[in-house]
DNA sequence: CATGGTTTCTACAACGTTGTAAGCAACGTT
DNA sequence: AACGTTGCTTACAACGTTGTAGAAACCATG
């Protein structure tokens, strides 16, 4: 039922080799002879296999994107990018999902998956400057927070000036008791680190005393963990006028918590996320956020893989920045 | 710097042959050969090239699993599980982005991957009977709506079924005007008939008459399309006192139409849902749906796909139905 | 018609792996 | 002592493809 190179061939009369010619759209094959080949082609509905194909050239046309999770909207969002940007190029996008865990991300980093793609593509969460001190095979580019001057290509928005400008915001509707969700002491918590450091610039830049019982860790990024922190700091008496949620799943779990306890969001606490996810849009109320272009970073971090695919694999990394918008709906209204 | 069977036969003193039983876990190796080789292994850090074990053997460990849109929060959480399920047979999943569209259906369907997986889990929308007749190749598991008696295996739950138990639930609570967002009349809308037939059932079991106009169609089911769909039932004159929302994303954009024409959920209107998305948890108010077991679904899908792999290619299909439950929550809380 | 250069095609080897069959020890049984 | 059995290991071929090198056919030129 499934046919080769050979049957092909034999079917046209020619060699084996004529008919990966004309399979590859080599140039110097009589026209007859190419006719007859692709006829034989169609009669027999011939696909090349790709494993044999690879294990020859050494490349399968298949990139890797590494998340931490697929059920973070923001990843999805992230992944539908990069499937369509890949696409153009003619490859395959393999999704792996690492769970986020420091030792799955080593896994995958060390590339358990070797042989089987041509590059990665990795948004982790957990993996130090370390971890990738080791890596020496497959061309990789890092999405997401810089892991300090790793030894792999790099896509990010700058996500200090974003927090910060997104604080500015708050500060500009007259907010004075800004509190912030999400912050994290364990080394995972990089994108947490420089969000938390955007936070304290504005701050200052607004004149106003950084609080530390205004700021609630979250230990991941989920909903759930938005409403348990957002409830943490209302149980402690610190009364915010404004939350700046470190991103939308958070900042959506607050608004819930917000709500559960008869407080009225923006008039009397405003709430703003980060990543700008769908479902920001058509929450009660709509929720203000910085709006990374995604279409960008997965964009940009195609082409850097091809030119690393292509080019030179030793060249020295390079670091993109991609850019956001920041974007105020409902939840951070003026009163 | 990348090695093969060969370099680590040589390291050992073994021939190449050993040294692929040890990495395949063959009994009949000597500890101390064993040990000899594997100690080689680690010192070159050697893994296999599996586009050679593959075409050797005829398996590429890879599945792919083809789903519309991955920013559909329904299909991102049942990626995951398919991910998850598969992942304990030693299986990596390539996720495919359909778009949904019949001709992009058709070309995953007939196997533009062919030679590169195993198998396929397949989440069609605009699919059809006909368009599957006429593969022969990759075995495919179904997902959601039956294609009337397809030609593969299909996992589902009764939809009709579900829809009739949430609309029940609805007249359940006094209401009499129950309006339903999503209807479809393309071929596409397999799932929108099944949810529109459970619909009028429930009618008929509460005696309320079936009116038309209550019935509003959207043309796909996000969350925009909800709070048009929404908006239009509401400038039609026909009040509602509930909603019920063929998924859960037009009932959050229900949700937000409704807040902005200032009416209250549940006092005013009850809205249901369908599908159990995470969001639906947090959204104000917390959304009633039905929660298909999409754990369950994914591994009946990874089961029979293996069955199939291993066993009867020939065997007729199967029809496998998961169980799904009513979720009420604080959207349809009674008056 | 010899010369040299294209064009067209082919045979062969190689990519890295595993299944098959067979060889060689070592052992226990008769 | 001869025999079969079992455990361990190996040589070889094959999976389907493409790169290399070269043969054969063709063409244009002097």
């Amino acid at each position: 039922m499934r046919h080769r190179l050979k049957d092909v061939a034999e079917r046209a009369g020619v060699s084996v080799k004529t008919v990966s010619n004309v399979v590859n759209g080599y140039v110097h094959v009589r026209p007859d002879t190419r006719a007859r080949v692709e006829e034989a082609i169609a009669e027999l509905n011939y696909r090349p296999n790709l494993s044999a194909r690879n294990l020859r050239k050494g490349r399968t046309g298949v990139i890797a994107l590494a998340v931490p999770e697929l059920d973070i909207p923001y990843f999805a969002e992230l992944a539908r990018h990069v499937v369509t940007a890949a696409a153009e190029l003619g490859w395959t996008v393999l999704i792996d999902q690492t769970g986020g865990g420091r030792e799955q991300e080593r896994v995958v980093a060390s590339g358990i998956t070797e042989h089987l793609i041509d590059g990665l593509i990795f948004s982790p969460l957990a993996l130090t400057a370390e971890d990738l001190a080791g890596l020496d095979g497959t061309p990789m580019v890092l999405l997401g927070e810089r892991v300090d001057h790793g030894p792999a290509d790099h896509v990010a928005i700058d996500n200090v000036a974003a927090a910060r400008a997104i604080t500015a915001h708050l500060t500009g509707l007259g907010r004075r008791r800004i509190a912030a969700i999400g912050s994290q002491r364990t080394p995972e918590g990089a994108s947490a680190r420089l969000r938390l450091a955007g936070y304290t610039a504005a701050l200052a830049d607004a004149g106003i005393a950084y609080d530390e019982r205004l700021v609630a860790p979250a230990p991941v990024w989920h909903r759930a963990d938005g409403a348990a922190a957002m409830r943490a700091l209302l149980d402690s008496g610190v009364r915010p006028d404004a939350v700046f949620c470190f991103n939308d799943t958070l900042a959506l779990g607050a608004l819930r918590a917000l709500h559960e306890a008869d407080l009225r969001v923006p008039d009397d606490v405003a709430v703003a996320g980060f990543d700008d996810i769908e479902d920001g849009r058509f929450s009660v109320p709509t929720l203000s956020t910085i709006a990374p272009d995604k279409e960008r970073i997965a964009r940009l971090a195609v082409e850097l893989l091809a030119n690393r695919l292509d080019g030179d694999r030793a060249a020295p990394p390079k670091e993109l920045t991609a850019p956001y918008r920041l974007t105020p709906r409902e939840s951070t209204l003026g009163r």
